[in-house]
RNA sequence: CCGAGAAUGACGGAGUGGUCAAACGUACCUGACUGUAAAUCAGGCAGCCUUAGGCUUACGGAGGUUCGAAUCCUUCUUCUCGGA
């Protein structure tokens, strides 16, 4: 198992691939370990071919960490998106879905999560979850956070049937209960009493208007970010699904989180719109002493622009190309503008986790 | 030279008497994006006025019919396709 230096950064390589990067890009960065999501492998590719051939690992051609997420949040998103199949359904028993691409009725339910898991043979697991929707009731959201449990304890119970006492493997669950703090605790304590590896912090309700930023200038999330590590014994490694921006990174870092994971600064590239250092962009956010420009490159105003995306930057974005031809690159999708852009992003954050310790 | 047809905003292309500053698409401008159904989505895209809204100029040029024209008529210009 590699031991990574927290707290670390993972970029989604949701469908097998951090998207328009190569795996060769990523060791260059100096990535850590990378997510990829059980639910859209096993319907791209399917576990067992990737069992057969070896594993995920071997497939890819990544040596570092790679945590495979449960696909419960995907298939959530998927069951309860505008246009979806109305025979798409998740009980107790599992979530029943049609995958579009095939038009094949199929069902993920905890243990088959757990089986194309062991299929893949990642370095961390994750149970399969039962996030909250956004417009669900309190009792409604109370039993999406007993669901939960139930389907953590029968993951975990499929885990030690799959893997046996010594798998070498982390397994982490996912705490829920939205942006209720008393569901959020409950959810916690019944997941500590089934002792998992990981924690994981789970993402913001589905389908809502609420955003990160809600309340405050520093949102409800963080409040509830600081109050749900706190519940975690510190002898657990903790899991910041989906977070996020680098300021609210620093900050989850300051509050105990250890590993997080987002498609932000991967898909923002490809919108061309870039993280770089102070001084170097049109927007300044900031956490503390911590700050960084934001630089959205596709702009008219870097049409002429001769200066790399970042002066500060030594990634083969900033190293070979302006912000002139960068913009031109993305602005007619070429494939080569979204990997320099995403190259240079990962970067950013590479370096921005790197000063976080 | 003769015959037939066509000219619409940056481009492609709807619209044949009022509900047209003119569908839709592209391009362009600006936002958004947080365990990626996301090379996606939202808004803007003649000018002026502080907004609901109002005003002005607009559908090749000029003129006409009509209360009213991108739409009908005359003519000019250009283009396309047939025939010499």
């Amino acid at each position: 198992m590699i031991k990574p230096k927290f707290p670390i950064f993972l970029p989604d390589a949701t469908y097998g691939s951090v998207k328009s990067t190569t795996f060769n890009d990523l060791k260059e960065i100096g990535t850590p370990g990378v997510v990829t999501t059980t639910l859209h492998i096993e319907n791209a590719i399917g576990s067992e071919y990737i069992k057969e051939f070896g594993g995920i690992k071997k497939f890819f051609g990544w040596e570092n960490l790679l945590l495979t997420d449960s696909g419960g949040w995907q298939v959530f998103s998927l069951i309860n998106s505008k246009g979806a199949s109305s025979k798409n359904k998740a009980t107790e028993a599992g979530c029943s879905f049609v995958d579009e691409k095939t038009g094949k009725q199929r069902l993920l339910t905890p243990e088959s999560s757990i089986q194309i898991q062991y299929n893949l043979d990642p370095d961390i697991l994750t149970v399969l979850d039962f996030p909250i929707l956004g417009n669900a009731t309190f009792a409604q959201r109370k039993e999406c956070v007993r669901i939960n449990t139930v389907w953590a304890k029968r993951a975990k119970t499929a885990y030690v049937n799959t893997y046996g006492d010594s798998s070498g493997k982390l397994l982490g669950a996912v705490i829920q209960g939205g942006n209720d703090f008393e569901l959020r605790k409950q959810s916690a304590q019944e997941l500590l009493e089934l002792d998992f590896d990981l924690y994981n912090f789970g993402g913001l309700p589905l389908h809502t208007p609420i955003t990160w930023k809600t309340k405050s200038e520093e949102g409800f999330y963080h409040e509830m970010l600081q109050y749900v590590s706190e519940l975690i014994p510190s002898s657990k490694t903790k899991y910041a699904m989906g977070v996020g921006q680098p300021t609210d990174i620093a900050f989850c870092v300051d509050v105990g989180w250890q590993i997080f994971d987002s498609v932000l600064p991967t898909r923002n590239a490809r919108h061309g719109y870039l993280y770089v250092s102070e001084g170097q962009g049109e927007e300044t956010k900031s956490y503390k002493n911590l700050s960084h420009d934001i630089l959205r490159v596709k702009k008219e105003d870097y049409k002429f622009d001769e200066k790399p995306v970042d002066a500060n930057c030594k990634c083969e974005c900033c190293t070979t190309v302006s912000r002139a031809y960068l913009r031109h690159l993305i602005r007619i999708n070429e494939p080569a503008g979204f990997r320099l852009a995403t190259i240079h992003n990962l970067w950013f954050y590479q370096r921005w986790m790197e000063k976080l310790n």
